[in-house]
DNA sequence: CAGCATCCAATTGGATACTG
DNA sequence: CAGTATCCAATTGGATGCTG
């Protein structure tokens, strides 16, 4: 009953109501939008002001196009950025973070920096693992 | 002067050249690594001490066997997470966060509550867009 | 410049069956 | 209980070509 109103009544959807823990809790649509490598690294990089499109893929390395511009609609989709177009040849279109987007922003650069200041312990880690997998038979739960 | 940064500031000097942003950067493999819904909520889930696998499996609603096998199992290989078997009958698996896994603890927490908290924001904003789509034309660069 | 459309390979995810 | 193995549908991701 109470998921039940949830899910169909968003705007019961209190603070405290939501769980991401719950499958059909729309929260858990949220925490599956957002939590991504391409969003993560788009929401820091828009934190200084508004980007335009070339210069975002450029600074995310390795994104393709199609990628990008993915990630952008859903970010606007969420309210999170908005897209901005100026009449101007040739073409000129800036992302920027709208208030909402910028509530995620220590989040998402967190994130970031977490993933760079321990890079070296995980892929020791990662290698150590790999190691012990040649080595000795994986633990199994016993009968 | 970099030098300096580079002895006195521990996270600087642990991060090293590490960039995120980088297609070739490990840092990027683990960013990618991270930032994913099931990973969020399982780190998050941990945080309070060791949990057994049906457990989890119960608490993160609607993730499947191979799914949460898969996901921490590459915790664990990333030293996140550490397995614990117990030789009892039925047999018993704890799975519980490493000192690395609890330093990532207040990150994950804090994504998982943003998207319980704007949850209604996020989704007034997606059916906004939704309406927009129908009524007007999407905004084109010009020539 | 900033896209959209399309095709296709590859990875993922769910369902099911089986086991120490 | 806590997995592994397998099959298959579905989603994703890259590459390419085209356009206002």
């Amino acid at each position: 009953m109470y998921r039940y109103l949830m899910e169909t009544m968003p705007r019961l959807r209190a603070r405290g109501a939501a769980d991401a823990y719950l499958r059909e809790c729309a929260s858990r649509k949220v925490l599956d939008a957002i939590a991504n490598k391409w969003t993560c690294l788009l929401v820091d990089a828009l934190q200084d002001g508004p980007v335009r499109f070339g210069a975002l893929r450029r600074r995310l390395d390795g994104i393709t196009q199609k990628s990008l511009t993915q990630t952008l609609r859903a970010l606007e989709r969420d309210g999170m950025v908005i897209r901005t177009v100026y009449p101007t040849i040739p073409p000129r279109v800036e992302y920027a973070l709208t208030d909402l987007g910028h509530s995620l922003v220590t989040l998402m650069e967190g994130i970031r920096r977490w993933s760079e200041d321990h890079v070296s312990e995980i892929m020791a880690a990662r290698e150590e693992f790999e190691r012990r997998a040649a080595e000795e038979p994986r633990p199994v739960p016993p009968i």
